[in-house]
DNA sequence: ATTCAAGCTTGACAGTGTAAAGCTTCGCCG
DNA sequence: CGGCGAAGCTTTACACTGTCAAGCTTGAAT
């Protein structure tokens, strides 16, 4: 078409753009090398020359992932009240409702096998997540707090996985509990000044 | 019911048991159908006379892994000192050990896509995991809550999931909290008589 | 002008899941 | 006793996968 400046994506992106679609309309299993190339109007041994293999490109759609992921975290707790508790809260919301939009990218984002969990990008991704869910909990703690961090982010990663944001959760077969009400386990409901929730 | 005097097990066993020693050696990408087959001495296309395809291998393996995975909890909660807590403890102890040294069945078990989960036996194997895992909390909340039974199961679920069990969790890269911490945060330190620990 | 590397294509290969067809073998019923 | 029919298994075949090797084009740098 136009030949300025280039206007069409990059087949690098349209690669990327192309995996998260196959993967949102057909799970991880449609996710395919080939298919994605094809989706992409190239041939299919043109992303050999842009990822490694196939890891490669879920490696990258992961990364990718990680953003919006972030991006939704930070738009719930933008939008809560100004409160400790509603913040992390709003964060949580924001983690569980990426997950329930887009479980293929979920999946590959925190299941092991099928990404490269070294990749700088990747890492920066995840730590970014992480920071946000520490700054959250900051105001309990009154720092870091590896178990309080690690408490919440387990309820809430736990939550999303065992399937509870859906009807019923896999396990038992009644209604879930709503997620607020696991975090007021966690999350003591007490002046914010006291200091730390656990003691070391 | 099952026969009483086969000597050689199975082909069916057989493809089952080649199939969880792959997983274990290889992880989820080295369990394939044909491997499985050629490692159980059959041919590549006997699997299909004992199971509805490479989904319904692993579904079969899953099922299997439940009942290990049940009997790792029963036997470190049995194990435990005989306080709620301890027993609550030991059988997220079991849960955790069978995680370490059986990734690939673990990720069966839980990861979606790859299993069958509306088989009834898988079910069945998932509910009475569930049911241990409730009759631990029992004595914390007086009968069956869901908030506090979320929390638990969640929280180790997700300490599982995002790797607390090895050295560094995946996320931060620090070294993890040890799990008692968070269980000691969802579990309040308290006489065991005073009823149901979350509100309604 | 030449070179050279990046980007892409075509072609090939081993490995995968799955379906179809044929072969054994054993239990059962006539 | 005879046959027969289904279960279990093998062989064969096919479409699809990831990956590699070789060639083609193109554009920028030397």
């Amino acid at each position: 078409m136009t030949q300025d400046t280039p206007p069409e994506v990059s087949t690098r992106d349209a690669l990327i753009e192309a995996g998260m679609a196959l993967l949102a309309e057909g799970g991880p299993e449609a996710l395919t090398l080939r298919r994605a190339a094809a989706r992409a109007g190239v041939s299919h041994a043109a992303p050999a020359h842009h990822f490694k293999g196939l890891r490669g490109l879920q490696t990258a759609i992961a990364i990718r992932a990680f953003a919006d992921f972030n991006r939704a975290m930070i738009t719930h707790r933008d939008a809560a009240a100004d409160t400790p508790f509603e913040r992390l809260a709003g964060i949580c919301d924001g983690y569980l409702a990426f997950v329930e939009g887009q479980e293929g990218l979920f999946h590959l984002m925190f299941t092991a096998a099928e990404v490269d969990r070294d990749d700088p990008d990747f890492r920066a991704g995840a730590t970014r997540a992480y920071g946000l869910l520490r700054a959250g909990c900051a105001p309990f703690t009154g720092g870091a707090d590896l178990v309080f961090e690690g408490a919440v982010w387990s309820a809430v990663h736990g939550y999303a996985t065992l399937g509870f944001t859906r009807k019923r959760g896999q396990a038992g077969g009644e209604n879930p509990p709503p997620f607020r009400a696991l975090l007021r386990l966690i999350v003591p409901d007490r002046p914010d000044h006291l200091g730390p929730v656990s003691a070391k």
